[in-house]
DNA sequence: CTGAAAGCGCTTACAG
DNA sequence: CTGAAAGCGCTTACAG
């Protein structure tokens, strides 16, 4: 594949016609050398123009700068990265791009939070493209070892990953949007909302409303945030001395399908709830395509609360109540903390929570069900 | 930054002690010197090990993969892609991540098929990140100058885009996911649907179930796939003697929020539509939203049917009528075609048109508008 | 302020 | 089947 453009180079000596009949002369990229030649100085002066040293006069760079406009050259990037050990990009860890997680909006958002602030300082985003743990857990490792990345945002935090042990046993630079949960807390950068108190919240001011039957439908077990919710869920129940009812908490995991799949659970009760708290905007879409279906009224006859406020959940009948939690600024935040981790390896761990905001819409109502007034 | 470990690869001489007392020490990679000499083999056998040459002897190949093993080697990324000239990683443009535009379930759902074949192929993906065109524009010029991927794929096609010139001027492996507009069709390599045709068609389906008063609600009239819309949609009603009224042709940009003021505007029409082409399921959503503010029956007083079949359109009230466009396919196959480019620059552009399918939910009814019976 | 030289960690003709 | 050497295109002490 290269073997032409060797033969071109050796060629080179012979004169400038020979070049000038072969197209794939301009793919033959500009070096350093070139422009040297060019402004009549060493090689390492233009690296040192490059990198805007100020140990060069200023008519030098600026004889250096011409050339290297004339000429087009940019300097290669694996060339700087190997002598530099510095690649200025960073890894992005996405969970399963399984078809439906991957279609929630959150993950566009928070690569969008990333994005800009990455692009801000100059650095690249590389993506993970594993399907599985392990298949990621080979790509961190491949990232890290081969010295692709400088750092690296994990955008999912789940109990009994490899991922993060990993990382942290190689002292390499990342930071968690999540929560840990087999590490202790303060050993892992990470960034966050306060799920617990988020879904404490949101089950206290169902109780306000009077619903004292209020049901969770939960995400995947295996995420940490998962498990915050159910917490910060049970905590209110408690607080507001509602017992909990184990019926009235299931989980799924296939996003709105789930969310249908649950609805039928627990509409099939005996004493069916009066009140939802659902994990996600998407799920809670399914969850109201089947209470439509079943012709269960949304808010007069259940109320319905979730979270995330991503895009759409202001397009659906009726409005959804939701719990926004600011997901750009965990993408963006994410990435400051990383900057500081990769200045600094060393560095203290830390903990950034992202607020969170009740997003009232019409969703949920004051409970009227009978046996409030028994 | 990396003073430290090249004062200890000076100290390395030393003995082994000296080494040990330093944590960073495990950072310091193994090269490939370290293999060959634990291997007792050169440098240029433990490179012709990884690449599996058969010019090996299988017992040297053993002995060379055990020391690999044994000290944790990992070919240097940037050290491979400079001496190889190949980076095994292929760049993604992404429109402008606007805010809501990303939101948009498409685009997640493309980038998994790219993501799942180059995954297959053992590529990596390295994602653009500039807001407007122009920086995106750089991104691009960076990445091919600099050697950052070896081949590009173009998530959108627009009019008077500065990207695709610059990358056939180049001779740059790339393919388009959409079609060119200001250049010619057979000259770049592109995966499309027939937008056209699946405008026609869903037009030509809403005047077959009684509709004269059809709408059209198109994308960003920047981008190709809405002209393509809008030529579809005026081919179906020119062949069903329908005239083309301007007023019932809108644009928005803005996806939902688009929807609804598209809405608007056509229900504040004299003769207001029976029927809406609109260009997205998202989009739809929007639109939908409006309407049931505004007290109109879908698909009772007003049909509705768009494009994308998009995870959530199905779960929206009534579910949505829409075209499958087969994202998924459309990144995967845009990868395969760019793979065939990489192998040979100067193959024969060509098209790949991926099919689409009406998707009948209920959105859409047989029109029993007065007008048609006077 | 500038240059010559060594080095970053690989690959690949070339020679045997 | 294997090795010594040159080269990929940069950066960075070191010396002046």
């Amino acid at each position: 594949m290269n073997e032409r453009p060797k033969i071109l180079r050796e060629d080179n000596t012979a004169g400038e016609t020979v070049l000038a009949e072969v197209e794939e002369v301009i793919q033959l990229a500009v070096t350093i050398k070139d422009v040297a030649k060019k402004a009549n100085v060493a090689a390492s002066t233009v690296s040192r123009v490059i990198a805007n040293s100020n140990r060069i006069s200023h008519a030098t760079k600026i004889r250096v700068r011409e050339a290297m406009e004339e000429l087009g050259y940019h300097p290669n990037f694996h060339a700087r990265s190997l002598a530099n050990k510095s690649t200025k990009t960073i890894g992005i860890i996405m969970p399963s791009s399984a078809k439906v997680a991957f279609q929630n909006p959150f993950f566009p958002e928070v690569i969008r939070g990333i994005s800009t602030k990455a692009y801000q300082k100059g650095y690249g985003l590389y993506l993970s493209t594993g399907q599985t743990e392990e298949e990621r857990f080979e790509e961190v490792v491949q990232m890290v070892e081969e010295q692709r990345v400088d750092g690296i945002v994990l955008l999912y935090s789940r109990k009994n990953g490899l991922i993060m042990p990993y990382l942290m046993k190689k002292n390499f630079p990342f930071v968690l949007i999540g929560r840990p949960y087999d590490l202790p807390d303060e050993e892992v950068t990470h960034v966050n909302n306060d799920n617990f108190k988020a879904a404490k919240m949101v089950t206290e001011y169902l109780s306000l409303l009077g619903h004292r039957q209020i049901a969770f439908i939960g995400g995947n077990m295996e995420y940490v945030v998962t498990i915050d919710h159910m917490k910060g869920y049970k905590k209110a129940l408690e607080q507001a001395g509602i017992e909990v009812n184990d019926s009235y908490i299931v989980y799924h995991d296939e996003l709105e399908e789930g969310g249908q799949e649950a609805v039928i659970e627990l509409m099939s009760l005996q004493e069916r709830p009066t009140a939802l708290v659902v994990a996600d905007d998407l799920m809670a879409f399914g969850v109201l395509r089947m209470l439509s279906d079943m012709g269960v009224n949304v808010p007069d006859e259940l109320s319905i609360i979730s979270f995330n406020n991503v895009m759409i959940s202001e397009l659906s009948s009726p409005p959804m109540t939701t719990v926004d939690i600011h997901i750009f600024d965990l993408g963006s935040t994410a990435v400051e903390c990383l900057f500081d981790k990769m200045l600094d390896k060393h560095i203290q761990p830390k903990s950034v929570i992202i607020p969170h905001r009740l997003i009232k819409r019409q969703s949920c109502k004051k409970c009227n069900d009978k046996t409030l007034h028994s």
